[in-house]
RNA sequence: GGGAGCAUAGCUCAGUUGGGAGAGCAUCUGCCUUACAAGCAGAGGGUCAUAGGUUCGAGUCCUAUUGUUCCCACCA
């Protein structure tokens, strides 16, 4: 074992081997019961920030426990294509190069995204390597990729079929700057100073004017009504009434509406349907012309007259001072308002008419409230299911079109020749109905589409897979607060519409991470951490510790380096306490230790407690209890207190048994706490493994070890084949071919070297290393001229010859180590994080819990003494008399816990006095005076302690309605403030 | 405008059907005690935002007030 904890020298080993012995892949388990869960997918392109963390923290730690108690354990992996994120990003990088969507063309696009995804897809997966998740990296998903797109498509064409899906003009969010529609929630609005702009509208009849106020002159030019309320009493007989729009001369009618408010502005409301929602649904009522004045990049279009080309900004100076010469102008007011921005490119939010699909969704969203009313589906916490209720009782119908090319293109076709529209779930060219060649609908889908099949996409649907049959409903969902609305909505929706089932039995929602001045983490404000920063320098598990501990209620978690800076000492806590257990065995250990001491049953019976409340901690998945419990119980409990105690028991006569309390109290702390931080428990277990060994029959091992050895070879061995054969036959160039060849037999050398290095000193190893490179040196000379069949052929036979030959081979000369040998090759059942949870030990500790609380409570209080009184000696003589097996502690562990020189029986005058229950502790003074002092402040404790005690007992209404357990505890507690008082008293005479 | 959360030690926060006011960091004091100075031991520090109410008993439940944060809607 390393001498100080040294995170960074074996996480990533750790992990290899997890994933070499495929510890992360489903295994059926004691219980038969399966647990499975779908990782929320990152951002492809994305890097790992601390909500993430925090995020796959929180799920790994369940999922590590579920699979400790024995559930079948499934959590799958995956990544999100981020349509409009990843879109900006590819579409900024060409930009760099001079380059623009429009040059390089969709396809041309298309290519570039796929590269960039497959550049820096990979980034996030090792960051989560990094942070230890036991995901199943063989099921890995992404929503483009064949699996998702064909569950997509299908969801699509059905729902199209069946009518949900329409097409139609709606005002949305559109961004000029990324010239696609955009959601709600990827507006960002922002508190900005402007004006309101009062202007006089003329009646055509010359009868004078009626005066709007807008705080977007320039779309005056699309207006076709003034709208007023038809409670105003200024207006009243006014409806129909024609105006002349100023600078257009365009004559449009005041309607009557009930969206217009009389009390604010002037009362009179300027109807643009095409660049206003509330607007446009005026313009629906009365059947009003809907003109839109600008293109989609934000610039002035054909209908805006005189203003033509002019961007928007321009626009506005050009109209208001047109409509101040030509006098239209009443007054322009100051005014503060909400103004949107595109949450990725910060340009100012148009809501402009356009074209658009979207789905139906008050219908689909009834059976989605249902589950959750009727509790199929739970929140954790509970309060959460108001926000969920409160957006789908006021759902809105889904916009899901997108004007990007980075995404599912809608399956949606039109054909030329007969106008006919239809949705397909393949890709097709000709209309089925007139033979016409067809055109695909340029959009893709809204990123959430394909993240609310997640659940079940991921698992294979629509096929009906093994994975799916198996695994689905998924048991749990763990997501932010701020993604219930529109990413945890849509997946029970679209799970319940297309599956039939909830696609998830609970949701864990947690709380956002915070900087340490309590602002969101964000790139803007510069202030986000980056995970990896942290686990380079404290590792992975601190990292860890601090996310899960202290999270509770959904709340948010601040998170600084003071505490992440404890966690760390935690770690290195545990280690050392590790190495201290680990010196004690070295000598062999009881492996099935007796409550032998008073402290040994202490530790078992609280132990029992512990594992009772960490297991309904995590029940209820509150990872942050059972974190807090365990921190408090392995620190306090097990290092302050117990490893005290067995200093002293290491040097008399239960020793060994001792030393085998330790290592079980250590085995069951390893394993409570593992699903918190695996890497230190892993590697501790390890080594606990390794000292076991060395006491174990040494042929047994041995034997395990060469079986082990032998297989891995093979199996290797069997693997490079299988690459060289599958290598193209077709490639021409020999030479390629020789190096590719080449390439992989080094990497098989290297890995046998070094995974292998507990046999190193064995003539296999060397033997096959030789022969490898005896086969790459023949290759290296024939490569100019060999016909690949040949080298191919020539290559497996070697291969062959080898396998044979190291399954022959007497393995029984073979040296090693047993440390080297478990450190690279731990089979299945040496993995802590595959073994059994903890159970209770059987036996009734109470008494020895109770006795050592009270040696507890002498101890500090001897300590407290020296501390504060410097009197005393710095090694004390100290006596003591009453409760003899609590004298007999004291006399034991007192010396060496409090400092003191030993423990006598007997009583003593001109000394300073420790009076607890039922016993009196006496350490000799230098200066009696300052005692004096202390002792009647400790009497007028006593005294009031039990005057509190005695009123409560004196209130009827207390005798009679407390529990019998509190007022035994209020009686106990008067006998010993009585016994104490007398015996303080009596001491001062 | 609608909804939700939070207010406890100097700081960050725990506190699970109502019964002990707690942790980490910071502060002060004494210790290199053979696992750990990234440590050990000891100490100080709080009217649990305010005001009422329910109760034998309220940090915890109810009502109101103040401060604060977030979500949703976005008003011409």
């Amino acid at each position: 074992m390393d001498k100080t904890y040294n995170p960074q020298g074996f996480e990533s080993r750790i992990y290899k081997r997890w994933l070499d012995n495929g510890c992360f892949q489903p295994r059926p388990g004691k219980t038969k019961k399966k647990f499975s869960i779908a990782l929320p997918p990152p951002n492809i392109t994305g890097q790992l920030h601390m909500g993430h963390a925090m995020n796959m923290t929180i799920p790994d730690a369940i999922v590590r426990y579920k699979r400790m108690k024995g559930y079948e354990t499934l959590w799958v992996p995956g990544y999100d294509h981020a349509s409009i994120a990843t879109e900006v990003k590819v579409v900024e990088a060409m930009r760099e190069e001079g380059l623009s969507k429009a040059e390089v063309g969709r396809d041309g696009f298309l290519q570039r995204a796929w590269a960039w995804k497959e550049k820096y897809g990979n980034r996030i997966v090792e960051q989560q390597k990094t942070m230890g998740f036991s995901l199943d990296w063989s099921r890995m998903a992404f929503t483009m990729d064949e699996k998702c797109s064909k569950a997509v498509r299908e969801v699509f064409v059905s729902l199209y079929e069946q009518g949900y899906i329409y097409r139609g003009d709606r005002i949305t969010n559109w961004c000029p700057g990324c010239k696609t529609a955009i959601s709600d929630v990827e507006v960002d609005y922002t508190s900005e100073p402007s004006h309101l702009w009062h202007i006089k509208y003329p009646f055509k009849d010359g009868s004078g004017y009626i005066t709007v106020a807008t705080t977007r002159p320039e779309t005056m030019l699309g207006d076709t009504a003034v709208a007023v309320s038809p409670k105003d009493e200024r207006y009243a007989g006014m409806e129909g009434k024609l105006i002349v729009l100023p600078l257009v001369g365009r004559e449009i009618p005041i309607v009557y509406d009930d969206y217009v408010e009389a009390d604010f502005g002037t009362g009179a409301v300027k109807i643009t349907p095409a660049h206003d929602p509330n607007d446009f649904e005026v313009g629906l009522r009365h059947n009003l012309e809907v003109i839109r004045v600008m293109n989609d990049d934000g610039t002035m279009n054909e209908n805006a007259y005189a203003y033509q080309g002019m961007t928007r900004e321009k626009a506005r100076e050009a109209i208001v001072a047109d409509l101040q010469a030509q006098g239209y102008m009443e007054k322009i007011e100051d005014y503060t308002h909400n103004v949107g921005h595109c949450s990725r490119c910060k340009q100012t939010i148009e809501p402009m008419v356009s074209k658009q699909w979207f789905v139906k969704m008050t219908e689909l969203a009834a059976p989605a409230i249902e589950a959750v009313k009727t509790g199929k589906i739970k929140f954790i916490p509970k309060r959460f299911e108001k926000t969920y209720f409160n957006w789908m009782n006021n759902i809105r119908d889904w916009c899901i079109s997108r004007q990007l090319w980075w995404g599912h293109r809608i399956p949606v076709y039109y054909c030329d020749g007969c106008g006919k529209e239809m949705a397909s779930k393949t890709d097709i060219t000709t209309c089925p109905h007139c033979g016409g060649k067809l055109r695909q609908d340029e959009d893709v889908l809204d990123t959430w589409f394909s993240s609310a099949l997640w659940p079940f996409s991921t698992l294979g649907w629509p096929d009906d897979t093994d994975d799916l049959k198996k695994y689905y409903p998924t048991d749990l969902m763990v997501t932010a607060y701020d993604i219930i609305t529109f990413w945890v909505s849509r997946m029970i929706f679209a799970g319940l519409k297309f599956t039939g089932e909830v696609p998830f039995k609970e949701v864990y929602i947690h709380g956002l991470v915070r900087d340490e001045m309590g602002r969101k983490m964000s790139k803007s404000l510069g202030n986000g951490v980056d995970p990896m920063e942290v686990v380079q320098a404290v590792g992975a598990d601190a990292l860890r510790y601090s996310l899960v501990n202290g999270i509770a209620r959904g709340g948010d978690v601040c998170y600084s380096s003071a505490s992440l800076n404890s966690y760390r000492n935690f770690m290195n806590k545990l280690f050392n306490a590790a190495k201290f257990v680990m010196n004690a065995c070295q000598n062999g250990y009881a492996k099935n230790p007796k409550a032998a001491t008073a402290a040994d049953g202490w530790l078992f019976g609280k132990l029992n407690d512990l594992i009772a409340e960490v297991n309904n901690a995590m029940k209820k998945y509150d990872v942050g209890h059972a974190a807090e419990a365990l921190y408090n119980f392995i620190w306090d409990e097990f290092c302050d207190w117990y490893i005290e105690f067995a200093k002293v028991q290491l040097k008399g006569e239960n020793a060994f048994n001792t030393a085998g309390v330790l290592r079980y109290a250590l085995e069951v702390l390893l394993k409570l706490v593992h699903p918190i931080i695996p890497f230190i428990t892993t590697e501790i277990y390890d080594e606990l493994l390794i000292q076991q060994n060395a006491f174990m029959p040494r042929s047994s091992v041995r034997h395990r070890i060469r079986k082990g050895v032998k297989t891995e070879i093979c199996n290797k061995l069997l693997k490079l084949k299988n690459n060289i054969t599958k290598i193209d036959c077709d490639e021409k160039d020999t030479r390629k071919i020789t190096a590719v060849i080449c390439k992989k037999i080094k990497r098989l050398q290297y890995s046998l070297q070094n995974d292998y290095r507990c046999i190193n000193n064995c003539n296999i190893i060397i033997v096959i290393c030789n022969k490898l490179q005896e086969i790459i040196s023949v290759l290296k000379n024939e490569c100019e001229y060999a016909v690949y069949y040949d080298i191919i052929t020539n290559i497996c036979k070697v291969l062959e010859s080898l396998q044979d030959y190291i399954l022959e081979m007497d393995f029984s000369q073979v040296q090693y180590n047993e440390h080297d040998i478990y450190d690279s090759l731990p089979d299945a059942q040496g993995e802590l994080m595959l073994s059994e949870f903890p159970k209770k030990k059987r036996g009734d500790y109470a008494a020895d819990i109770k006795l050592t609380e009270r040696l507890k409570d002498c101890v500090r209080a001897v300590r407290n003494l020296k501390q504060t009184n410097q009197a005393v000696a710095k090694t004390p003589d100290v006596l003591c008399e009453g409760d003899e097996a609590l004298c007999a502690l004291l006399t034991a562990y007192l010396p060496t816990l409090a400092k003191t020189a030993d423990v006598k029986h007997g009583s003593q005058e001109n000394c300073a006095l420790i009076a607890l229950d039922g016993i009196k502790i006496f350490v000799p003074l230098s200066d009696t005076e300052k005692e004096r002092e202390r002792l009647e402040k400790e009497l007028e404790k006593c005294k009031s302690e039990l005057k509190l005690a005695q009123s409560k007992l004196n209130n009827p209404g207390f005798c009679q309605k407390a529990p019998q357990k509190l007022i035994d505890a209020e009686r106990e507690k008067v006998e010993n403030y009585t016994a104490r008082i007398k015996v303080l008293t009596e001491k001062l005479g």
